[in-house]
DNA sequence: CTAAATACTACTAAATAGATAGGATATATA
DNA sequence: TATATATCCTATCTATTTAGTAGTATTTAG
């Protein structure tokens, strides 16, 4: 499972995405409305986004966020990564997050086979995807 | 991520596969040893596998644990799914932990299509893997 | 100056993960 | 039938993660 917080971050980013127009930024508050996300929760995302260089932010009246870059060279998995960390199922597999198991010997692991092919037809699906790709238009 | 519980009980039944002889039952303490998992948390694990019909347990002396069906009839889903829950990422496309999303119409929910396809993906791999298909033979 | 927005720090409550402790119960065998 | 040995069961514990909330500081357009 994804956590509500990454959902929130994919829903956040299309509805920016979906908003931003005549270089306006997009408030938080209006999201928060509009998405059904508790706001001040909200807010603590897409600072998080902010900080990874996903979105740029303006302070102040008239302040809001906007996308740092094109929404379509913004990728799901990136999203996810940053918010919930490793997408695979078993640290010993994961490409960004990897971590060697306490205890088993990866070259005779019975199961990491199998869950290094989860990995790899999850990320089919995941790579192609971008913040533009869930969009309306 | 699976959880550590879920590994282990993967782990573990894959054990009592290689190590089931001439109706002998496998002990706790011989898994827990030979498979690094702590014993008082791996008996809570096989005890839940019994609880849900995948082992049978025998108590007193020269008890242990067998498996309930043939290796090959264990499906890898039917553990991670009683040890973990859902495999899918959003509860709005499980298949066996169904849950509607709060904050989204699923008609018109942008992400959804996406988690199904990995969703299916996901089976595609995992279903047809038994405890059988992860044993040395 | 002021209203309105983000930035930041700190805190909280509930659930989950990952166990451990200790005693009750069953059973093979001497 | 006594005993050693195994599972069964209840309770408890600690740390981490999840999902927020509260309050204040700072920035900025007008």
């Amino acid at each position: 499972m994804i956590s509500n917080k990454c959902k929130y971050a994919i829903r956040a980013l299309v509805h920016i995405a979906n908003n931003e127009q005549d270089d306006r930024a997009v408030m938080t508050s209006d999201i928060a409305r509009e998405q059904q996300i508790p706001r001040k929760f909200l807010e603590i995302i897409l600072r998080e986004l902010r900080n990874n260089r996903i979105l740029e932010s303006k302070r102040g009246k008239d302040g809001g966020f906007r996308l740092l870059r094109a929404a379509e060279d913004i990728s799901l998995t990136e999203v996810m990564r940053i918010i919930d960390g490793p997408i695979a199922m078993l640290p010993c597999v994961s490409l960004n997050y990897y971590r060697k198991c306490d205890e088993c010997e990866e070259e005779s692991c019975e199961i990491k086979a199998v869950f290094e092919k989860v990995r790899d037809r999850t990320l089919d699906v995941l790579n192609g995807q971008t913040i533009k790709s869930l969009t309306l238009s």
